[in-house]
DNA sequence: GAGTTTGAAACT
DNA sequence: CAGTTTCAAACTC
């Protein structure tokens, strides 16, 4: 086992560094992780970001650290590989430099290093403001229990309003103690309490830009009389909908529930306060697994507002149509195709989690799953229409004697666009790129190798073209990306429907949505 | 600001 | 593990 001191005297620069960037809550609940609590405070933001981001990239960091030292782990803190920084956000504090030492202490074991740097990158300024630090209250527990927000948080207290507070560096060695006793009742204890969705990256986070997708609460609440509507209820407080691990009575903290939904009504701070979970739940949903985060009240109503003369169900209906018009194909396969039954069917089944918690997307009062059926379908058959038709007409022919229709995309952006076995080659050219705005480039083989999969036709170019694959990617994703622009622009008659009524209408899912 | 309510933590 | 007590935050007035 390794002694203290051991551990001390393994502090290098690069440890250091990472220990001072750890500060940070990278740990906490996802959702703390938009309003990030930092230490420091006396530094300028932009000062304070420059200097992170230097400080993850050790060794070369020349940052002095002139705090008091770490105080050394406990044994067990030592064998806890898993040992996290408690949920520091939790309750919104911009900690000191003194203040976060002992959980960085907590930290020490766990050296996951992956996660600094490009934690750090996805940082924004905005996302650092100092907020004013919660102070705790505690009278009788000489804050050495979990009762003590800042204990629990594995800071020491500082300027808190306690009484015969041992939170203290003068007091480490009752720390310590203190401490230990918990962890040997839970090892858990200091865990972070909300736990992200289980489909994630690397350390169980789900990272889309600088936003994480909320979890749920590890434990679960045992709220009897709030309803869980109130920030008794720590889900609640977590901003995060009660999961399958709460015990709760009568609860209200689910998705759907009127109750929370005219809670989150109240105004525009509420509408703020919950815009994250507004885009993690656009984002849990996009990614298709379960998320336990709430849509506004104030954009679930935009959503459900029906549309003045057509419905947007009538407008993406008629889209689908005008898709299968333009196609040369004439087969429109409702759904007969058993892999527009397999397609859809994991969509549905995400949906309908296990969870009472369920994502609710903004589309879901007007885009029907009949929809997303439909248009696999459609694809489906696309697909296993370039196959058949490929063959015959010419092995390897040019795109001109695929007999395709000039005009396969209905949008005049692509339109006019003429593809060539270069194309092939580059099937994310900057014109394609352009037009359609939904390549990030980055599909390549190379891909493959990092756990992604790469095109068909990008793997064609690599062993050997085969243009059935190519003419195959290129109908599905061309159709599919029409699909997405027939959405956007009903998304954006609704949108213009609901700030100015019969306005906009009258070009409806025909007008371009830029 | 005092008193009450609430639910997690701690205890038995 | 369940029931009870303790505790401090949240809430109400």
């Amino acid at each position: 086992m390794m002694k203290q001191n051991e551990a001390g005297g393994a502090i290098n620069g690069e440890l250091l560094a990472k220990k001072l960037v750890r500060q940070l809550d990278f740990t906490a609940t996802p959702m703390c992780r938009s309003s990030v609590n930092v230490i420091l405070p006396e530094h300028p933001q932009a000062q304070l970001q420059s200097k992170l981001l230097a400080l993850a990239r050790p060794p070369q960091s020349s940052f002095e650290v002139k705090s008091t030292p770490v105080p050394p782990m406990s044994h067990r803190q030592q064998k806890s590989t898993a040992m996290t920084v408690p949920c520091l956000t939790h309750f919104v504090k911009p900690l000191s430099r003194q203040t976060l030492l002992p959980a960085t202490s907590l930290l020490f074991a766990e050296n996951k290093g992956s996660l600094y740097s490009e934690d750090l990158c996805n940082l924004e300024l905005r996302d650092i403001t100092p907020k004013k630090r919660k102070q705790c209250n505690c009278k009788n527990s000489r804050c050495l229990k979990l009762y003590c927000e800042c204990f629990a948080s594995g800071i020491y207290c500082d300027g808190c309003n306690c009484v015969n507070c041992h939170n203290t560096i003068d007091c480490e060695a009752a720390r310590k103690e203190a401490v230990d006793t918990i962890l040997d009742r839970n090892p858990d204890a200091f865990r972070p309490k909300i736990a992200s969705s289980p489909i994630g990256s690397k350390d169980g986070k789900v990272v889309a830009g600088a936003v994480t997708i909320l979890g749920k609460h590890n434990k679960g609440c045992n709220c009897k009389k709030s309803g869980c509507l109130k920030k008794y209820c720590e889900c609640f407080q977590a901003n995060v909908l009660c999961s399958e691990n709460c015990k709760c009575i009568d609860c209200k903290n689910f998705e759907g529930s009127e109750e929370r939904r005219s809670l989150l009504c109240g105004g525009p701070a509420n509408s703020l306060r919950y815009s994250h979970q507004e885009t993690n739940a656009a984002i849990v949903g996009a990614l298709g697994f379960s998320s336990l985060t709430p849509l506004p009240a104030a954009k679930r109503r935009k959503s459900e507002q029906p549309l003045t003369g057509a419905t947007f169900d009538d407008v993406i209906t008629n889209r689908l149509e005008q898709i299968r018009q333009e196609s040369c194909f004439t087969t429109f396969a409702a759904s007969t195709s058993p892999l527009s039954v397999s397609t859809s069917a994991p969509t549905a089944a995400t949906l309908s989690t296990v969870s009472k918690c369920k994502y609710r997307s903004q589309l879901v009062d007007t885009l029907q799953m009949q929809h997303v059926k439909k248009l696999c379908s459609f694809l489906v058959t696309l697909s296993a229409e370039a196959a058949k038709r490929l063959p015959e007409k010419n092995h390897g022919a040019d795109e001109g004697e695929l007999n395709l229709p000039e005009k396969f995309f209905s949008s005049p952006k692509h339109g006019s666009e003429q593809i060539h076995h270069q194309d092939y080659a580059e099937p994310l050219s900057t014109n394609q790129q352009d037009a359609s705005g939904t390549h990030s480039g980055e599909s390549t083989v190379g891909d493959q190798q990092n756990g992604r999969i790469a095109s068909p036709g990008a793997s064609s170019c690599m062993k050997g073209f085969n243009p059935v694959y190519a003419e195959q990617e290129r109908l599905v994703l061309t159709k599919f990306c029409d699909f997405l622009n027939g959405l956007i622009t009903c998304d954006s008659i609704r949108e213009t429907s609901f700030s100015s009524p019969r306005s906009g209408l009258g070009s409806q899912g025909e007008s371009a949505p830029e």
